[in-house]
RNA sequence: GGAGAGAUGGCUGAGUGGACUAAAGCGGCCGCCUCGAAAGCGGCUGUACCCAAAAGGUACCGCAGGUUCGAAUCCUGCUCUCUCCGCCA
């Protein structure tokens, strides 16, 4: 979200960024309501100090023992007129900020202009991709009949899309999201525990809404929204605060289930794990200095990364191209896992920089040495989220004889090295 | 869930209808003094908006309304914090 005057200050600018996202902005409309507003205002402002004049030299006369009807009643229509102009003018406002709400962030100059998501650009591909010479079975198939996943308990229990994981399938959770932790945490990133639902101000100040209010789960009597990602509840820390400068950068990690409705998302390309409702995600949060963000971007992505390479799982870091990325976002890269049953690329993590845009619409700033202050920018990406990296371990560690072997770095949290029933 | 107390600038804290242009202190910045520093002395001090800029102006005392010519101050609703009671893993 951008404040007024820079939009007023660089509508070309924007226009192209909505434009490079594929996203209508009404600029005619925001052209007339902006004139509006600033003659009102300046009528407003005006009368306000008309106002205060009246009333000053009511008061002298007051003291001298002066009749002042004529000057009560100029003061009164001074006043009412100034209510009607607030009125009018609170209505134009609420109008340009929720078309201000619908510019996207801008891409920046590294992100490749594209049309389609096959415009995406693959940056670089780590491991190996081995072509197994047994049948391997996708990871909904070798996890029930193994029993460690059981998908109709959980549509039983709640609906479809809740897995509900059993016994060496609920363990391998539970290592998966203490080992990501644990190197995490040895990496700099402090661990912070947090709520899983949160206000609707945090929603906003991250940015999931106005826009997404639809695809996420709502606790109506409260106005609470259940987390779509820990990027939301991690990021509102920081909400309204003011950053001493060396207090900069700070990295932040935590865990949390995620609830997402995805609505109209069904389909025969989401069997099993690879589109849930609810599912388990590590997320890494980073508040920086604008000059840094960048690097800050780069380091991010690496750090993702070195949990595929403990796992050895085989993917691959895309750069999104401009009709690919987020609304929020200034540049974004995901990473894919190869998962070798379904034989397709999944997306594990998505790491953003949102450069100023988050910070501005939830307030986060840091004061310079200068004693100024300024938004940080706000960086995030998943570290990891679970489900398609079960899918990758339930397939590519798959082996002939039907049973499931724990990657090496998981073996000291499992306590075995090999599934072979729930 | 019930009862009570509270929310004022970076912080502490005064202010119960008009001189509030928000006192005072702390902190911070600049200057004087000093070889340098401390102390002391003097000055400065927030955010946003309007105006091409400057000068200037306007708004902001938890949030939203209301009363009034005029509200930090009075009224109503809400949010949050604290204390006590109830309930609870």
């Amino acid at each position: 979200m951008f404040p007024i005057k820079f939009v007023r200050e660089n509508i070309e600018y924007l226009k192209k960024a909505g434009s490079l996202k594929k996203i209508n902005v009404d600029w005619e409309k925001f052209e007339i309501l902006e004139k509006q507003r600033r003659a009102l205002i300046q009528g407003i402002e005006k009368d306000r100090q008309k106002h205060k004049e009246t009333n000053d030299e009511f008061l002298e006369n007051k003291k001298k023992g002066i009749n002042n009807q004529k000057l009560l009643d100029y003061a009164k229509s001074l006043s009412s007129g100034i209510k009607t102009g607030e009125k009018t003018l609170s209505d134009i406002e609420k109008q340009i900020d929720a078309i201000i709400e619908t510019i996207p962030n801008i891409p920046h100059s590294s992100v490749p202009v594209g049309e389609t998501t096959n415009d995406n650009v693959i940056i670089r591909t780590w491991g190996e991709i081995k072509e197994k010479e047994f049948n391997i079975l996708p990871h909904y198939e070798i996890g029930k009949k193994l029993g460690v996943l059981e998908m109709e308990k959980g549509a039983k229990i709640t609906g479809s899309f809740f897995p509900v994981f059993a016994g060496n399938g609920a363990k391998l959770i539970r290592a998966l999201i203490n080992f990501m932790l644990d190197i995490h945490s040895k990496n700099g990133f402090k661990e912070v525990w947090v709520p899983a639902i949160v206000n609707r101000k945090s929603m906003f100040g991250t940015g999931q809404l106005p826009h997404l209010e639809d695809d996420m789960y709502k606790i109506k009597d409260d106005d609470y929204f259940l987390i779509p990602t820990a990027e939301v509840p991690v990021t509102n820390f920081y909400r309204e605060d003011i950053i001493p400068e060396d207090n900069l950068p700070q990295y932040f990690c935590a865990y949390t289930p995620c609830f997402r409705r995805e609505a109209g998302a069904y389909g025969k390309e989401t069997r099993g794990l690879i589109r849930l409702h609810q599912f388990d995600k590590v997320e890494l949060v980073k508040f920086v200095q604008p000059e840094n963000s960048y690097d800050e971007l780069e380091s991010l992505v690496k750090e993702a990364e070195i949990i595929l390479q403990l796992l050895n799982i085989p993917y691959r870091v895309v750069l999104l191209s401009t009709a690919d990325m987020s609304f929020s976002s200034s540049k974004c890269y995901d990473i894919e896992v190869w998962a070798q049953g379904i034989k397709k690329w999944l997306e594990v993590s998505s790491c953003s920089n949102f450069e100023a845009f988050q910070a501005r619409r939830a307030e986060i700033r840091y004061k310079k040495k200068d004693g100024k202050t300024d938004f940080v920018h706000t960086l995030n990406g998943s570290g990891i989220a679970l489900p398609r990296v079960l899918v990758a371990i339930y397939e590519n560690y798959q082996t002939e004889k039907g049973t499931i072997k724990i990657p090496d770095v998981l073996i000291p949290y499992m306590g075995i090295d090999e599934i072979n029933g729930g």
